[in-house]
DNA sequence: GTGGTCTAGACCACG
DNA sequence: GTGGTCTAGACCACT
């Protein structure tokens, strides 16, 4: 599995496990349709309690990433994945705003700011996934 | 006082507190120097615990952004500005790789994600600290 | 617990328990990887506040010395302890400065007082962490 | 006046003006029974509040390090000056111990660290007062 | 059961 | 009047 988790982190470990597996949908670990490791076999593979990696497919099955079949186990969400929901933009932009300021108070101008994200986009994005052309 | 909280979010109080400070830093709202309310006058104001202020202002103060005197309160952090730490960076890198993977994933492109970052780098920060310009 | 708190002391009993805490890592009673009792043991353990425990415990982990994991608890930092910060330059300048200011009035020599320093680290960090060899 | 404060520091004003004068005992700058300026001269000169400046001198007072006359004013004990007491021994010895700990913990060993108390000594003490010879 | 957060109310040191 | 410290008690997120 190409999940590594920081069990030191302020970051709960749902969440890192959250992150992990969209980071390997954006960049293409993970197609549409591919199957997960059952939520018994990632735990152990991880060394993480059972619920814990449940609660991550259970949010990403919320969000419209996973599909959580009783037989098959988890998968991909196969065809369309889910697009800009408000609620994400409202999340995106609370985070944005937040990091956004503290960059101009710390000395990054805007231009320095958009470049980095881009730059962070282009490292977790390498492969495409087909609709994202301009 | 400028701050709006949302007691319903699950960003704790003295984060958002945290956040709109800094934003105020950022937008000149607040310039080096200008004092800020005492801990207890804006819990009173914004109908929080004095502990939930102070806890948000000792996190400003620990980052470089405010000082706190004895006598005088609390003050805007005059002169320079804690520049880009690495601290700083690796919690942006992060942040913004997560929310960089999850655009990617909902059909954000690299141009429209960096786009984005920077809309919200102008809103948040309107006018200018005088040293983030090209 | 090898704890043991002056209630009647001027000095925060939050930093006593900061100052004992460190004190064990040098002598060795409390290695790299050690646990130590959670915040609410501790606090019943030494009868006073959970949260005062909580706020040496948070100090202690700023500086690096302890990590607070989320099931687990708090452990002693496992690996590399911090090394000579400047900001612990600094403090510790101004408190000698202090402290060899007064003695030198009170008629302590140079060597008297250097010698005393010595023996109270020789005191303090009877056994060796491994790396403090000439 | 060699005095200066920090107002920003977490070492109250009081106990810093405390400390400088202690030096400049130390030091040679300030001999026995030299005068130093009134409550109300210093206080202006620093522009701090009166009480601040009166509470040093009283603490200096009690320790046997001033003497305050009502007509003539302060100045610096003349004659011999108090040595080693009970009570400063315990106060150096708890401060000594936790910079020694922290030091051992950060790497640096007794030779290391009674150096550095040596070469802070001989900073803060460059004049002799005549009875601290071997 | 753990730490994280929040509240309420109190006393003290500082200036 | 300010922040610093401490207590008591509560709810929640995480595991």
């Amino acid at each position: 599995m190409f999940v590594e988790l920081d069990l030191q982190s302020d970051v709960p470990i749902y969440t890192q496990l959250v992150d992990q597996i969209v980071e390997g949908i954006a960049n293409g670990g993970l197609k549409p349709g591919d199957p997960l490791p059952s939520v018994r076999s990632l735990a152990a593979d991880l060394d993480i309690n059972l619920h814990t990696v449940n609660k991550a497919y259970q949010q990403l099955k919320q969000e419209g990433f996973l599909q959580i079949h009783r037989k098959q186990g988890v998968i991909v969400q196969p065809g369309e994945m889910p697009g800009v929901t408000a609620e994400f933009e409202t999340r995106m932009t609370r985070q944005l705003k937040a990091l956004a300021a503290e960059s101009a108070v710390r000395g990054l101008n805007a231009e320095q700011f958009s470049a980095y994200a881009e730059r962070i986009y282009r490292q977790v994005s390498t492969t495409d996934n087909g609709r994202n052309q301009p």
